[in-house]
DNA sequence: TTCTCTACTGTGAACGCTCACAGACCAGGA
DNA sequence: TCCTGGTCTGTGAGCGTTCACAGTAGAGAA
């Protein structure tokens, strides 16, 4: 075997080289490569075979240059990193975003804005046109990138409905708060009166909903809302914790609680085996989000499954549409209560 | 403000435009972007101007098809991916490498190859030059794409050592077998003397040196290893339970045992408290990684701590300087015992 | 003065691709 | 017969950048 290049990388095949190799000019060539309209079926399988034999592959940078697209979108982060990485849901939607881009051949670029120098420089990488489009995943309101990618006409998703923004930014949401009722309903199914919640941060529609919810049932259960029966955790675990603390505090009658998310609710469980209560005969609890933490945690947690795999595609679903001229459009999926062994 | 391009991007200025702005030619421009030698301070200033002005932003598509670098790497993923996206260090390692290629203005582009489809696909993205170089993230031996990888004489810097490749690549690893020793060795100060161990899969180096470590400080402590203290796990929560219950079974006088991850601890854990054990008292229980996992365990899990912000450090570092011609190396750091409440 | 050397600058020519256009060919209808 | 319209093909131009090269100007040496 001789090695022409021996060590380094070859140079690699052009179209030019595949025409030459298939007996046609380079239009044909990338014609074929393009949807292959208006190609004859001989020179379309000449072409195809000169392809396989040289091993050839599109030059990405060479047919962005021209078409002005990059075939690639950005994955934005603009929380504070750690929660996010923390998040267990945050796997599995970055995980399905790359598979379903990867299903159209579209690389995903990670970027992370956590301080304000990154979040300078990534929103002119992006506005400079480097990705077709952005899946934004920053839930907490007045996020600056969101509205600045917004006004320079950047395609953009969100995830989880943007409370800053105007209703011009498309978005995929779970019904939270159809989710919360479907908990609190199984709460008060279970004869429980006294139920108490540890909602999410207020400025994100996920604490917000999920809150309103609550509220809902209790309403049509016809269970007066008791304040101290309320208190706000901000979806870690620490603060579901001290959450918990707080509610047998000011509420130790309570008899069931709503936790908005998974960790937090690990973090309550924690707090009530520390004051002696037993987990569902004294204080059932639910969460919210079907995390991996919902099984890793004793009792076995019973909570609202987020969709998060049909999630990550209707984003990319909705990013490519958005890419190819279609206005925004806002999709909310259903939730699915699941019940474990804490409720 | 009037807008020449309503709702849609406009066309971002180039080059040229810039050049126009500062009255001096595109070479100038060029050579301020690349490093600003050769050029007089009077034109680098009005460039610099230019610059700001039009708010230009250098087309990398352009720039990497005539310099043939795309001044991108790939972060790629050959494990099945739920297990990584299981584990807390690959969200660490993730953000890590993210940032610290920020930091040098070079994006991530994420790639998973789980299925054979992929990983074909992936290789020739990847050997077609649309990426400089790999960070890898694989510990199995046998990965046919990293072989490929290096024979296609692609950059390439993997997380942990490679078995199955020759020494010809470059990698960064946690000193597994020096942490192990460790452990064990807190394990044996306490004066436990039945120590157990759940390994990591044994076609993994963490499998391999973890274990190596157990069996060298059981050696220098004159205590026979007995295999049935020893069984195997693939560092999954569940693997871990299952381990546990072997464990027991086997020897039933078991006073401690060193886990090889964080969350085949958790499972540890969950089977000791069903088992009427208490830990530390009875049993004491040591992990590795320093994960989420184990602050989040009851107890508070001793554990090795992996220097993973650095391990991401050296990675882009060290794949970085292969890219820029220099020769594979292997970066091997150190690893901390940090005892909580587990022993 | 003239020659050399260095610092600096401008100008084509690529890079590999797509797109618009023009032309060739063939069928069917007038 | 000629024209029309569809299908198919090749060609030149150009996307925005870097690179090699040629050139200019000024300082210092001969």
């Amino acid at each position: 075997m001789t090695m022409s290049n021996p060590g380094g990388r070859r140079r690699p095949p052009t179209i030019h080289d595949v025409a030459r190799e298939a007996g046609v000019s380079r239009g044909t060539v990338s014609r074929v490569l393009n949807g292959g309209h208006y190609v004859s079926p001989a020179a379309q399988e000449a072409v195809n075979a000169a392809i396989r034999k040289t091993g050839y592959v599109v030059n990405r940078h060479a047919r962005s240059l021209i078409t002005g697209r990059s075939d690639s979108v950005g994955f934005l982060l603009t929380e504070p990193q750690e929660r996010f990485f923390e998040d267990p849901n945050f796997n599995v939607l970055l995980r399905g975003c790359t598979q379903a881009l990867a299903a159209h051949d579209i690389p995903l670029l990670l970027m992370l804005a956590g301080t304000e120098d990154e979040r300078r420089r990534i929103t002119r990488y992006i506005t400079a046109g480097h990705v077709d489009g952005v899946l934004l995943v920053s839930s907490h309101s007045g996020d600056p990138v969101a509205e600045e990618l917004r006004e320079a006409g950047v395609p953009l998703v969100a995830c989880g409905k943007p409370i800053g923004l105007g209703s011009k930014v498309s978005y995929v949401a779970a019904d939270d708060r159809d989710g919360a009722r479907d908990m609190v309903r199984h709460l008060v199914a279970l004869g429980r009166r006294r139920i108490g919640v540890v909602t999410g941060p207020l400025d994100t529609p996920g604490g917000v909903e999920r809150l309103a919810g609550y509220r809902e049932v209790l309403a049509e259960a016809g269970i007066a809302v008791d304040d101290r029966l309320v208190v706000s955790g901000d979806y870690s675990r620490a603060s579901g914790e001290a959450g918990a603390e707080r509610l047998l505090a000011q509420a130790p009658d309570m008899d069931a609680v709503f936790v908005a998310s998974d960790l937090m609710a690990q973090g309550v469980l924690a707090a009530l085996h520390r004051a002696g209560r037993r987990v569902p005969e004294d204080i059932a609890v639910g969460g919210f989000d079907d995390s991996p933490a919902a099984t890793a945690a004793t009792p076995a947690l019973t909570t609202i499954r987020q969709p998060w795999d049909r999630i990550s595609n209707e984003m990319v679903r909705v990013l490519l549409a958005e890419i190819g001229g279609e206005d925004p459009s806002a999709v909310i999926l259903p939730t699915e209560l699941v019940r474990r062994d804490s409720t």
